[in-house]
DNA sequence: TATAATTCTAAGCAAATGCTTAGTAAAAGG
DNA sequence: CCTTTTACTAAGCATTTGCTTAGAATTATA
């Protein structure tokens, strides 16, 4: 009986989602979206409810996207510090290629809205927590591995490191590639 | 001859820097700033031309505002670690005390603009070599008073440093007091 | 007191914002 | 072929955006 949609809503989401992460939330005009993502507005609102869920949804499909990108090797079950240590490293020498960094999508949206909405909050809070629970295997394997000392502080080095991944995130967008190198490398130096 | 103006315009500037500060740039009305202000619009674009430019006045101004209150003490001409160490702490505890905070102006600003603008961009990098300055000044201070040992690398723990600021300002937004302190005390120990 | 210079108030401008609606097109079942 | 259900196009809605303008008010000097 229907009419089928002319396009794949995880297509049309993915764009979205680069259109946001190019421009924030505030800039990013309904009409932008629509251009980009190749739909009428109708058809944006239809399936996506309204700008503000379309984001979120957009934040979301980030998430997925990282972890099957950027994050895929730290997300080896036996990840341990020489992942971490190139991970950190190959995120530097990406994001100063060009000019400009995007940085992470997450991390800005931590700034742009921070508590201001609660249903956003949650969803940055969900990736910060994902990437604990990440940065916390990492560190047990790496103990495992004799990578670092085992009586290093798990919990506060998981810490550490989701400040320093969001302190890459914003400062690659003003520092070059040898301030965030020296950055990293203190990072990594004081875990060994 | 003239008739003068009602108000002082480092008075209404400072009102203006307050407003960016809790809504950023892109979020923030000309409607709101008049309110906030206390003048009329034609008055602001009489004084400071227009938005962006009145912009750019309140985070130089909000420099001015940070090295009087928050910098005061690691300006001091022999600060050394002592200072940055009490300095980290503090702001963490004012960054935490209520909820939401409104982080640092200047890396909510490179976070919102980046380098989609270039005279915003030219006076975050301003602020960047400022703060890089203030912190090479510490720790050669910390070298001569032994906090630190003598072959400390300055140009890569200021480096170091000031991405652990930018850091702060962020996560202040998301993170609780505790993990800000495991931040820290990381950050610190490394030097040490 | 008149003049000249500047600032004020308040209304208004075009353009952009998020979102909706009226009408048409497509697909499958009866 | 007609009906029903959904998705499409495109126009339009009220509100908000940054900024301007017309005219009245204020001041010091001539």
């Amino acid at each position: 009986m229907p009419r089928y949609k002319a396009f794949v809503e995880s297509d049309v989401l993915e764009k979205a989602m680069n259109v946001f992460w190019k421009n924030g939330y505030e800039a990013t005009s309904v009409r932008l979206l629509e251009k980009e993502m190749g739909i009428n507005q109708f058809s944006i609102y239809a399936s996506f409810k309204n700008k503000k869920n379309l984001f979120i949804q957009a934040i979301h499909n980030y998430q997925e996207h990282v972890k099957k990108t950027r994050f895929r090797t730290l997300l080896h079950e036996n990840a341990g510090l020489a992942e971490l240590e190139a991970f950190l490293f190959k995120v530097v020498s990406i994001n100063t290629a060009g000019i400009g960094s995007k940085g992470c999508l997450i991390v800005n949206t931590a700034g742009e809205i921070g508590n201001k909405d609660i249903e956003i909050a949650m969803e940055v809070n969900r990736y910060y927590d994902f990437i604990r629970d990440m940065l916390r295997n990492i560190f047990r394997n790496a103990i495992a591995k004799q990578e670092i000392p085992a009586n290093t502080n798990i919990e506060q080095q998981a810490n550490f490191f989701l400040g320093i991944m969001q302190s890459i995130s914003i400062a690659s967008k003003t520092m070059n590639c040898l301030q965030l190198n020296d950055f990293i490398t203190v990072a990594l130096a004081q875990i060994k």
